[in-house]
DNA sequence: TGAATAATCTGAAACGATACAGAAAATTGC
DNA sequence: GCAATTTTCTGTATCGTTTCAGATTATTCA
């Protein structure tokens, strides 16, 4: 090393590391003797600094303890480091909500983004959210789910060139990244499982309405499962969207109660299947003997409600992962068709774990 | 008005409004002919400007849709706008996250601040998310949850004076602003309805461990109930915190067959209740018959799962509510004192809505 | 009327980071 | 040995906002 190293020393700069403050750039460079510039550009693995005060500054940056701070950088650059999570307040499937979060988070705890949650209460416009960020510029990429056949908001994003992920797929002719879980594999598998069991009338509970995406991979794999099997659809008519429970369970009730009822029904949330299952009993037919029960979960409480429902889960924390994954890599400019996944219904073993006791 | 307004025209300050870029205080001192200080001071109503500029100023940022930049702000003056709640990614409670990230939000939407979520693994110190925060400035105030009796986070935070809530109270002799469900009124409430029923051995599964302060409230408001009502408490050894539900279920199995079994026990959650609930059933017991169970529930759903179980609901959503206009206060500089409330046990009227069927 | 006061408004500096264009030092080639 | 490169480093401007210390204009009062 040079003993003449030219170390600029004017008051300004000497004055600055006594204080107790945060370190910034400017602390650093006047540590190591250098300019700010250089500073900058060394922390960032820059080809034209040289490798020894490359370490140098990175060694004096790791010890004081050196953060670049947030608004400096999002103010010259543009760049939040953020990720939006956009979601709606009311649809609240059991733990979807939470697993998405930590599992979005396991991925972003790695990385310098944080995690904003924005939910939008239904009677509100979905595109609200999306609008203010896009034009705020308050986030680097998006995730969203509740991701509906053609959703204005993956027009809307594509047309804006905005980094996102969605939860579900589209039928737009979009190319995306997304995570989806496959709804035509569950249905068709679940179809299966019935008919393995004997069952040959079958009826799908297949959630809100034609609104959201999966509910046609649903009616896909269920027809499939039909068509392979030979056992005979039975309709459920008007369960439009927005029932309760309570309405679930009651018109599940009369419907068992009309001729030829279905001997195996398919439900795609957890909820729907609990109200189900009230309403077969209330006819006093028994489960795993008159009639069987297929539903997906996501989380592990079916097998406590009834340990006769055939269960099949679904990882939200995995799409969680997946989908932070896959905003990050698209923030990279990772093609979309990189970016899409599937993940596959899981037989559930019927062992009780998995809910924390707490 | 008067027509010989001042009007500086340089071409820097012409090219500005031209471009389609979001509108900053210069856009608008540009289209009102004004100082960019002096639209800064009227958007905030500052006592120096004229009236009619105000209102001049604040119908022009209205009309191109001004909207502050954050990062902005947040560099000149370390306010970042941004709450975040920091939250042990394991625990989860049923509907805890969701609910609390809900509640927070609503209040949130009606102001300038986001909402970052923090969680963090179990298996890493608290206090990391902790100081990470204070270290880098990352938000203006903290919720959290999982509160102990003797809260390091607490400390610390108090120690720097930086604004924070609690979900839960603690026990060391700090005043902080929190938001708690009165379990010691719970405990109370359901020693009383089990006695009622005509119960007099009386259990009670509380949960986790001493570790969490929620643990002495409720052993209060047992203690109370059982001194009131001349009931026997039976004591359940070694259920220490990290039980899963499978665990419970098997040591309540155990104990209901052991000598003089209680006739009554009171749950702290739902997952709880539902491991118990088997376990009191694997022994062939007729839960409303031979024994009765009195649970808390953050989310509906106990009512479907075993009517007969007593249930009392917290309103997790209320809590998020609460917590966030606390910090919120605070923030504003209000005495902690007056920023910390409790919410009470409602008993349920057994109504089967609430869940959404999606 | 003129000076003092009050009411409005203003430019420059700063927050911390990065981009740009150029300067200094080291290396190379002949 | 010296010019031509290459390597390494640096100062200045900038992002959008607020603060500070004035500056300008209008108003009041004697």
């Amino acid at each position: 090393m040079n003993d003449k190293r030219h170390i600029p020393f004017d008051e300004e700069k000497a004055a600055l590391p006594a204080e107790g403050e945060r370190p910034t750039l400017k602390t650093i460079a006047f540590m190591a003797g250098l300019g700010v510039t250089t500073v900058s550009r060394a922390l960032k693995d820059a080809p034209e600094i040289g490798q020894a005060t490359k370490t140098r500054v990175q060694l004096i940056a790791k010890q004081i303890g050196y953060r670049p701070n947030r608004a400096g950088v999002r103010l010259r650059t543009g760049k939040t480091n953020v990720i939006s999570l956009v979601l709606n307040a009311q649809s609240e499937i059991m733990g979807l909500t939470s697993n998405l979060v930590y599992g979005i988070s396991e991925v972003l705890a790695e990385t310098p983004y944080h995690l904003i949650v924005t939910p939008y209460s239904p009677e509100n416009d979905p595109m609200h959210p999306i609008r203010y960020i896009i034009e705020t510029g308050s986030a680097d990429g998006i995730i969203m789910s509740q991701t509906e056949p053609s959703d204005p908001r993956v027009r809307y994003l594509t047309d804006h060139h905005f980094p996102f992920a969605t939860h579900g797929r589209t039928r737009m002719g979009i190319e995306h990244p997304f995570h989806d879980f496959d709804n035509e594999a569950y249905a068709y598998a679940a179809v299966k499982s019935l008919v393995e069991r004997g069952r040959r009338r079958i009826a799908m509970v297949a959630g809100p309405s034609p609104a959201h995406t999966y509910y046609w991979h649903l009616d896909d794999g269920f027809r499939r499962g039909l068509q392979e099997t030979g056992a005979t659809a039975v309709t459920l008519d008007h369960w439009n969207g927005t029932l309760s429970l309570t309405d679930v369970r009651n018109r599940t009730e009369m419907f068992m109660r009309e001729p030829n009822p279905p001997d195996g029904i398919i439900c795609c949330t957890g909820g729907l299947a609990v109200a189900v299952v009230a309403g077969i009993e209330a006819t006093g037919l028994k489960l795993g003997q008159d009639i069987d029960l297929v539903s997906k979960q996501t989380t592990n409480f079916l097998q406590w409600f009834r340990p006769e429902v055939i269960v099949y889960n679904e990882d939200i924390r995995h799409a969680g992962r997946e989908l932070a994954r896959a905003v990050l890599r698209r923030i990279e400019g990772v093609d979309p068709t990189q970016l899409q996944s599937l993940s596959y219904p899981e037989p559930d073993m019927g062992e009780r774990i998995g809910i924390s006791s707490r």
